[in-house]
RNA sequence: GCGGGCGUGAUGGAAUGGUAGACAUACCAGACUUAAAAUCUGGAGGCCGUAUGGCCGUGCGGGUUCAAGUCCCGCCGCCCGCACCA
């Protein structure tokens, strides 16, 4: 008997593999082809559990699809800058180009073990000169077509390290490294004009029926669509009107003052004659840039003295504060603020003794408004008490669309649509991302660099031993010649957000060499991808940048128009999590906890000392709390195989998935088990005749069956329980040894997605022809499927009281008549007749009494 | 604060509106063994009952339906995203 041997095996079939060049992607005009893609990994150095599950999610479709006859792509890549990098240099020294190139080459070594069927040949890191050279003639070509601009924009500012910060730099409002409260502070920056596209994002949305539903709404509700009215508000001092955005217009009547952005140009012009309101201004400045920040710090306001009239009584005259909670970003940076029916409103003129009106009350209530807001619901009627555009009771929407006709109608204001999407900051004040290849010359300004210069190479001889960007300080890198007039100009030293180079890297993997950024032949043929996979943190930003980025492509003669939308299907997989193991120090129940390994746990103890861990729940695997399990462990000890089947085995792919030890050896117990049936068969005498050869091929027809909808539709979990069931049958089976040898073959088979490396070993050993990974998928014979019969519950008013085996086809009048007779169904009638009898043929009987 | 998601046995989870708990873990019992490991077989939502069986049960409270884990309304809890992390 031989064992299962899961060390020796893999390495001998990655290495079939390769000889064969079994996963090149080939264009061939017989076979329709199929491009899965996985979100291509940040090289830390290190795989973990996520990228493993990840990377096999796709494994399984991409085996799948080539036995089922399609050319697949299926390519690997590195999105190999940013900030990392740099703080790697930072805290330890070397270049971040050394570290990067290293941890490729680490992470690389340590996939090929998983036995992934990538092509190899296509690969390319985001810092690869040949790529971001692309990428600048791309954004050469967008600046040509106006998509790229430059405008004012806040960054975290540190004081201190008289450096830019990126939002996780920046912990609690203070600098992460001096500790310094962070400012935000207006920079000259870059842009792309994603915002040409609100509306064609938006609806596009439309058209992508393969995508989760969760992530089209929060694209939906990222852009941010809405229908408002603009106007202006007469200033008493006779200056420029104050034009404010509202969602709300018909709150007008309830309007208590006119609010407008510390960074609005009129809060900026008052506080140079005004030091209270500038040292206002500059507390408001303070804090981080994020949404959440602003959303959640303290409402505060400041009176300018300013004083406006209201649009429809010129006698009301209102306050004009600036507010700390308003964007400049958002409308037009200014707003009106109605207490009455929106609780910020209403909190910050309790807090400033402003004045609250009511204009809308409930149908059945109209208690004055107190504490909490009143904010008349879109679809429901209210009363509208303060009303000035006819109706005395609307829903929330026929009110807003009435005042916008009215405020059009009198020619004060006009009906407005706006999105919240912002355009695309790309600048980055660093060093290790992608130059943004323009010259900023005395003479002829902004001038983008010429193509046959490109790529702007970033210099090698940088050191991070000072804050701030190492392009700014550099001696000859910043001098160059202007493209227009030859004259000394000085390089750009903003860098892309590395948003930009998982944009299209999807693109590039299709002609990954050309020397241009696509080559149309080969995008036309192999795009759009047809499975994309990878995490719900990506919902929004990279998919949405990705879906303009191939707008801008095609505009740009990149690409075809019909891949504008360029992901046909989209999986979003949930994380790997594992339960946290931590001590205290003795007694002390507030001291920090001391986290320790998985493996350094056993049974609840500490190894070394026996001491008790406490287990804090499952959570998402991180390392600063030690509950990672290491994938390369994992396969040194039990193989890849048995690593892939967990990670597919225990929960849907859309959800997190708990790695646990037990599960882990319950899956190689498994595969251990399948492999002995293998074996078991192997010897059987091949004359031999058994018993039940129908019931084990029926049942390896149903599993067939099952299993291919389980993989066509993400089940993978439930493809696997039907796997197990199906051993189980096999295991058992009394059958003769063609329909064993027929069973565990098709066993291999459908485990090849999953299991690649056993189920090729399986197929050697059962004399299989060439590799099963290029072995035709096998196809359930429907014939082969059928019971002859059927069990049905029987219920009585709902509840399940006794069941029925009937013929498959029995008609719904005999299947009542069988049903009325079980004694259960005469007990509970007592001699009455059913009030109703329904039948579902197949499926179940409920008479109700 | 805003937006999104998820709540089912001891645990991970299964279930086109149609037998709740498939499959797996942990647990218990049995077989094999001098013993252990490995392997195999069986049990099991909770409560009551020797048992046939009965009652309860999918976060909480309502509703729709012959039938609700699934659909609707209102709560509670946890997780994720929020534009310079990738």
């Amino acid at each position: 008997m031989s064992r299962y041997s899961a060390n020796e095996i893999e390495a001998k079939w990655q290495q079939s593999w390769d000889q064969a060049e079994t996963f090149l992607a080939t264009r061939n005009d017989d076979k329709p082809k199929y491009y899965v893609l996985e979100m291509f990994p940040y090289p830390s150095g290190r795989i973990h559990m996520g990228h493993v599950r990840n990377y096999t999610m796709g494994d399984v479709i991409a085996r799948y699809k080539l036995a089922t006859g399609h050319n697949v792509l299926h390519p690997m890549g590195w999105d190999a800058f940013g900030m990392p990098a740099e703080n790697a240099a930072m805290a330890i020294g070397g270049h971040p180009k050394d570290w990067t190139y290293s941890n490729i080459a680490d992470m690389r070594n340590q996939m090929k073990p998983l036995g992934m069927s990538i092509d190899w040949s296509r690969e390319f890191a985001t810092c690869d000169p040949e790529y971001y050279g692309q990428q600048q003639a791309l954004f050469l070509d967008m600046m040509e077509k106006g998509l790229v601009y430059r405008k004012n924009a806040i960054v975290n500012w540190d004081p201190e390290d008289m450096t830019v910060l990126a939002n996780e730099q920046v912990e609690q409002g203070r600098g992460w490294r001096s500790g310094a409260l962070v400012e935000r502070r207006e920079l000259t920056q870059w842009f792309f004009k994603i915002s040409d596209y609100s509306d064609e994002l938006l609806s596009a949305l439309d058209g992508l029926d393969d995508w989760p539903a969760k992530v089209k709404l929060m694209q939906a509700n990222w852009i941010g669509k809405s229908r408002g009215l603009q106007f202006g508000f007469e200033r008493v001092d006779g200056g420029d009107p104050i034009e404010v955005y509202t969602t709300r217009p018909d709150t007008l009547m309830g309007a208590s003052f006119v609010g407008i952005s510390p960074d609005h140009p009129i809060a900026k012009h008052l506080e140079k004659n005004n030091p209270a309101l500038a040292a206002f201004n500059i507390e408001a400045r303070k804090g981080g840039t994020t949404e959440e920040a602003i959303e959640t710090a303290e409402k505060l306001g400041f009176d300018t003295g300013l004083r406006v009239r209201h649009p429809l009584n010129p006698n009301w005259e209102l306050p004009v504060w600036v507010a700390n909670f308003i964007l400049m970003d958002y409308g037009t940076g200014a707003i009106f603020a109605c207490p009455a029916h929106d609780q910020r409103d209403l909190d910050f003129c309790r807090k400033y003794d402003l004045p609250v009106t009511d204009t809308f009350f409930a149908l059945d209530d109209n208690t004055p408004v107190d504490r909490t807001a009143f904010v008349p619901p879109k679809t429901e009627k209210v009363n509208w008490v303060n009303h000035f555009a006819g109706l005395e009771t609307a829903t929330g929407q026929e009110a807003i669309d009435l005042t916008i006709d009215f405020a059009e109608t009198a020619g004060w204001g006009k009906g407005v649509t706006q999105y919240r999407l912002r355009d695309w900051g790309l600048s980055r004040q660093r060093y290790w991302g992608c130059p943004i290849p323009v010259v900023h010359c005395a003479d002829c300004g902004v001038v983008p660099e010429n193509k046959q210069n490109l790529p702007v190479q970033l210099p090698d001889d940088v050191s991070f031993d000072m804050p701030g960007n190492p392009l700014d300080r550099h001696p000859t890198w910043r001098n160059c010649a202007c493209p227009n007039c030859g004259n000394d100009a000085l390089r750009e030293t903003d860098t892309m957000d590395t948003f930009v180079d998982s944009s299209w890297y999807f693109i590039r993997f299709t002609a990954p060499r050309a020397d241009t950024p696509t080559d149309r032949d080969e995008a036309n043929y192999w795009m759009n991808v047809d499975q994309y996979i990878g995490g719900v943190e990506h919902a929004i930003l990279h998919l949405l940048y990705s879906r303009f980025f191939a707008r801008a492509m095609q505009i740009t003669g990149h690409l075809e128009e019909k891949s504008s939308e360029p992901f046909n299907a989209l999986f979003t997989q949930g994380m790997v999590t594992h339960e946290i193991y931590q001590t205290r120090k003795a007694g002390d129940t507030k001291a920090r906890p001391i986290y320790h390994l998985p493996e350094e746990v056993k049974d609840g103890k500490l190894i070394a000392t026996g001491e008790t861990v406490e287990i804090i729940p499952s959570a998402k695997m991180s390392k600063s709390k030690k509950n990672v399990v290491d994938p390369i462990s994992i396969i040194a000890t039990y193989g890849a195989d048995t690593a892939r089947w967990f990670v597919l085995s225990d929960s849907p792919p859309e959800r997190d998935v708990e790695w646990t030890a037990s599960g882990a050896e319950a899956a190689y117990r498994h595969l251990n088990r399948v492999w002995n049936i293998c074996d078991r068969v192997g010897t059987m005498d091949k004359t031999a005749l058994g018993s039940g050869d129908d019931d084990l091929l029926r049942a390896m027809h149903k599993t067939i069956h099952d299993v291919t909808m389980g993989v066509e539709t993400f089940g993978f979990n439930a493809a696997i329980a039907k796997l197990y069931g199906f051993t189980g049958i096999l295991q058992k089976s009394k059958a003769g040894y063609t329909a064993q040898h027929e069973a565990i073959k098709t066993l291999a088979q459908l485990m090849a997605p999953m299991t690649p490396h056993l189920a090729e070993e399986i197929w050697a050993h059962q004399g299989g022809i060439g590799l099963i990974a290029n072995a035709p998928w096998p196809v359930a014979d429907p014939a082969m499927m059928v019971e002859d019969s059927v069990t049905l519950p029987i219920q009585i008013n709902g509840k399940r009281r006794a069941e029925i085996t009937v013929s498959k086809d029995l008609g719904k009048a005999a299947i009542e008549t069988i049903a009325l007779g079980e004694p259960a169904v005469i007990k509970a009638l007592a001699g009455g007749a059913p009030k109703k009898v329904i039948v579902v043929p197949g499926r179940i009987v409920n008479v109700v009494v």
